[in-house]
DNA sequence: GTCTATAACCGGATAGAC
DNA sequence: GTCTATCCGGTTATAGAC
């Protein structure tokens, strides 16, 4: 994340450590038993640390999550990287990016399920279009953003400013069957980005036939509206 | 729901007779407070019973929601009713259904979020992919299907099996859309709902062209595979 | 002001008597 | 079917240490 070293000796602040220490602890546990079984008591116990610190860290058990989500974002980031640097093929650019957020993912599946539920839910900070997780949401729309404009190809105005959100959108999706998905080493959701990402490919490529430009049109005024969160009239 | 009145005199046994009296108590305060806000304890006393007594009728507080939740969709079977055996129109018939369930909906939308968000939990069996929501799933993908079939249209063969299934999921798209509005008479939802219906009979018809039968193949064998959950190999 | 700990609260859930 | 008593774990209040 920030990960500034400023001198030699003091790295990181006394606090600093122990948040690590009762994250890193947190996500063991999950790992080994889930979310719902693992009580807070447990976490600050293997942390070191009492449960009211434990808290003076993360304002609660679902905030932990909260920083693992992010933390699973910078990973994404990094883990797309090289696809970003090498491809220039927008399909094969997408594919890098959605095989890389399945593989960051993998370890989480296990309690993920939890992880992401939230995003029902309007009233948790946790949910992705709260303001609390604008920051991580607007991270990763601007990784599709980046998916698009190290592309060959010319999209049309209103496409291009639409469609990093959109594709944000269809990687929530994607995610969302992730969570369903309970097949052997996760071998749907890897097939069904192979077989979405073509889609989605054809799909732009397909959205400058003129038949279909109302459709477009519409399709693209309804987004904007929706998003910038338009008149209630008329 | 099932609603059978055998004789005169005990037309409903003790049992039903409690556990509809802590459903309807559930249910007010639910509205007053919110979900979180209420306390099984809370519910209980205005129910007349005990603590304990509660939970022998819902296995927890979350059962009470899937018993909301069944009776929604019972109340929105109804309420479509009229306009399906009036119009013949494939938008229209879609129109009129999407209506009635945000009209159905309305007053539960405060506390709506909590009602769905459990769609996000692959474990709750309270999701509507659990075999305990099978039914209702079930019944609320025949009145899509009812949709199609009382329109004038005429439907390729592979597209009118799936479509029940796509519309049941456009369906649950717009609620979560519903969870998150928070604009005054949820008149972005009524919006969303106007316009995304369009855009779907629109594309239902363009589903027909050339130039498209290639996507429309490719998108249909997918969710078929997916739904049917095959092959893991391949 | 940053950090840590202990004790208590509260509400969902369960056990077991009647 | 109904109750009372109890457990358990997330969360909070609060006091003190560095």
């Amino acid at each position: 994340m920030t990960g500034k070293t400023t001198g030699s000796e003091p790295k990181v602040s006394k606090g600093e450590r122990t948040r690590a220490l009762i994250l890193e602890a947190a996500l063991e546990l999950f790992r080994e038993h889930g979310f719902e079984d693992t009580t807070m008591r447990a976490i600050a116990d293997r942390a070191g640390v009492s449960l009211g610190n434990a808290y003076y860290y993360f304002k609660s058990k679902e905030h932990l999550i909260q920083a693992i989500y992010a933390h699973t974002h910078d990973e994404h980031r990094a883990a797309s990287a090289e696809v970003l640097a090498r491809e220039t093929d927008l399909a094969a650019r997408l594919l890098g990016v959605m095989r890389a957020k399945v593989e960051t993912l993998r370890p989480y599946h296990r309690f993920g399920g939890v992880l992401f539920r939230t995003a029902g839910d309007p009233h948790s900070p946790l949910n992705p279009f709260s303001p609390e997780s604008r920051e991580v949401r607007a991270e990763s729309t601007a990784l599709f953003a980046e998916v698009l404009a190290g592309a060959d190809v010319k999209l049309p105005k209103i496409l291009a400013d639409e469609l990093p959100e959109l594709l944000w959108l269809y990687h929530m999706g994607v995610i969302l069957f992730w969570i369903h998905d309970d097949s052997p080493g996760l071998v749907r959701t890897e097939r069904l980005v192979e077989r979405t990402v073509e889609l989605v490919a054809r799909l732009i490529g397909l959205a400058r036939l003129p038949v279909l430009r109302p459709l477009v049109r519409s399709v693209l005024r309804l987004v904007k509206e929706l998003r910038d969160g338009v008149p209630y009239s008329s």
